[in-house]
DNA sequence: CGTCGATAGTTGTCCGAACAGGTATCGAGG
DNA sequence: CCTCGATACCTGTTCGGACAACTATCGACG
């Protein structure tokens, strides 16, 4: 490529670094759009999968399920438990974890949640065939597993 | 598939979903490991790689180039200016904007910048042969046609 | 029983990202 | 010239996400 070699480096560079920071973005952006209309934010949904498709959890279970921060998930947890849709109490055998379990009245927007992260699902995979289907997320999930070992894993995580 | 009516909806629902948010948020973790050497956050490298390969600029075509928000630049660029990367001033032309420009001491990690992006580059794509990685961005692009047109734009972004 | 390392959570801080609201400036039309 | 809508930018606030540092508790080992 003759015309390559006369640009700057950065222009060229990256071209599956970029489109998946742009699909990544525009991902969240319309789940943001979605969750609004139930009143969650993007990444709290993912928390009330689980505890709706997993009964009461301890935190750090669930820190470990999302590949998500101990930090992070605190803070998720009490602003998800201020709004109502959790509750949390201490384990009677062994004082240090939370077990977390969703309120009855989280269970009424579960299947807009649910309805929700289907739409998504169509939606970004579109026009999109069975194959081509297939073979993006079997694409990603080699991609995954490239990027997995190079990430370097932090305490609690 | 008998088994997955069984399970409950939000297990099986999302494969693509669930995969790029898996992705995007290692390929982020790996990022902000490698610019973490050069004093960089995540989503400033792109600031700065659009400055030094398109030279001085008005924020708002920042904006538009990396397809971001108004408020988010004004705070990346304020912080760019405080860790010496980036030189602001006002237009002569017009007063209201802003030409943001990359400082002579930010050339100095210029090279960095473009070593880590091609590593990061090369740390996702890992064992992808030519073809599959042809294809992901192929198909990358085709779900970023889908998702962008879904998503509501907002006032000056 | 007491020490000590591991584990579970929390808080402080900083970052990008997004939304709401506000200010200064520009420019076209009356 | 003056008004008014558009434009460019800034600030306040709230999130998720990440790192660092801290507390409380557990459990194994001497």
């Amino acid at each position: 490529m003759a015309a390559a070699e006369s640009m700057p480096p950065s222009v060229h560079a990256g071209a599956l670094s970029s489109a998946i920071l742009r699909v990544a973005r525009l991902h969240r952006a319309l789940a943001g759009q979605l969750l609004r209309e139930v009143g969650l934010h993007p990444g709290q949904e993912l928390v009330m999968m689980q505890l709706w498709d997993r009964g009461p959890q301890r935190q750090v279970d669930l820190v470990r399920m999302l590949a998500s921060d101990a930090a992070t998930m605190t803070r998720t947890i009490q602003r998800l438990e201020r709004a109502g849709f959790v509750r949390r109490r201490v384990s009677e055998t062994d004082r240090r974890v939370t077990i977390v379990e969703a309120t009855p009245a989280s269970m009424g927007v579960r299947r807009q949640v649910d309805t929700l992260w289907s739409q998504l699902e169509d939606v970004t995979a579109g026009d999109l065939g069975e194959q081509d289907r297939a073979e993006v997320v079997r694409l990603l999930d080699r991609i995954e597993a490239n990027l997995a070992p190079a990430v370097e894993l932090h305490p609690a995580r």
